[in-house]
DNA sequence: TCATATTATGAATCCATATTCATCTCACGC
DNA sequence: GCGTGAGATGAATATGGATTCATAATATGA
């Protein structure tokens, strides 16, 4: 996982795992049948892992403003728990649909990133109708929330300074409620004034 | 680049590409002294193109907010001049840092990644000394806008649909506006009403 | 037109690395 | 202590694909 996340697939040789799992070569081909075997097999557990965090805060019976809140939060608590697998499965995922057949992809994985993205347009929908949040294009609210933790987490993990990563967190989630909500300024999430800094 | 684009660097063989390029095989050679060296150049010639439209708007001497829609605004033209380079390049770009010596990447790919960045964040900067903008992380608002505009062209260069783009650009636009303006409702940029939708 | 120089060709070479498998190790039961 | 087999080993093999280069094609100009 560290490998493929650290260097990305056809970099990272079977030869170079063995010895980074003291294992023979051949050894660990008892274990899965091929490189791209292992490497699915790597996608898929963290793709599941991904979901399991983020799904509740969605799918909860809080209002929409707290499930998008949960979610942003959950982001974080993700990452922190493996930064390494977060690393490898969204550098994989940055191109999930195009990329199809050309590069490696678990369905697991795929299937991880719809679901979310279409939970989180169902919420920001529902938000809407209930005159909660601005009408937008849900499909651009929920890629443009994705993306924008991504680059903030991705650019922390470079960073060997992991701890600016709450507040950073904070200052998206302020900019993105600012940017749906109606009312701004009646906020129970991502409070703390931003003005001071 | 289009193939590179499609298919990522370790996927396309120099035969694929003589193949399309219709020359043979060893023609390439004469060209390019190795796979390493023609697709650097494609990198640094699409890097260029991508400043060379970006940065003008970011360095004129309107005000921090009409930069900054001009920006936006630049990324749908760049994108529509040239889609298969700006793929390449922004696929490419998506994580910098933490792969150079890894993956392929060109100097100028790395600088002007970097130069946008660091403009964005002067700008923004700027804008919030003046009162215009709220008081955010300048890198977040940098990393934040950058992400959402990229995800976003990504998913309409994958569907076939690519007239839906300047809608979805104006969402983030004043998304993006209204998280970071002071007074999102004097807007002369982004204006159009969302709520009719 | 022909000799020569220049350029293109793509089969052959070479290398990196995924995969295999003959061999070795060693835990266990007797 | 010894025979046995499951599991481990890593050198050898197979494969894909980058690079080379002897040959063919084409251009030049006398």
């Amino acid at each position: 996982m560290r490998l493929f996340s650290e260097k990305g697939f056809h970099n990272v040789s079977m030869q170079e795992i063995a010895a980074e799992a003291e294992f023979a070569t051949g050894t660990i081909y008892s274990f899965f049948d091929s490189k791209e075997a292992l490497y699915l097999e790597i996608m898929n557990e963290v793709a599941d892992n991904v979901l399991s965090v983020g799904q509740p805060f969605l799918d909860g019976q809080a209002d929409e403003r707290e499930k998008l809140a949960g979610f942003i939060r959950a982001s974080v608590r993700v990452f922190r728990e493996n930064s390494a697998a977060i690393r490898l499965f969204l550098r994989a995922n940055q191109r999930p649909v195009s990329q199809i057949g050309t590069t490696r992809f678990s369905k697991t994985a795929i299937k991880v990133h719809d679901t979310l993205q279409a939970r989180l347009r169902q919420v920001y929908a529902a938000g809407v109708r209930k005159g909660t949040f601005r009408a937008f294009d849900p499909r651009v609210v929920a890629l443009a929330l994705d993306a924008a933790l991504r680059a903030i987490i991705f650019s922390v993990a470079e960073d060997t300074d992991e701890t600016a990563l709450e507040q950073k967190v904070t200052d998206i989630e302020e900019l993105f409620f600012r940017g749906i909500l109606h009312d701004p300024w009646n906020r129970a999430a991502g409070s703390r004034a931003a003005a001071d800094r």
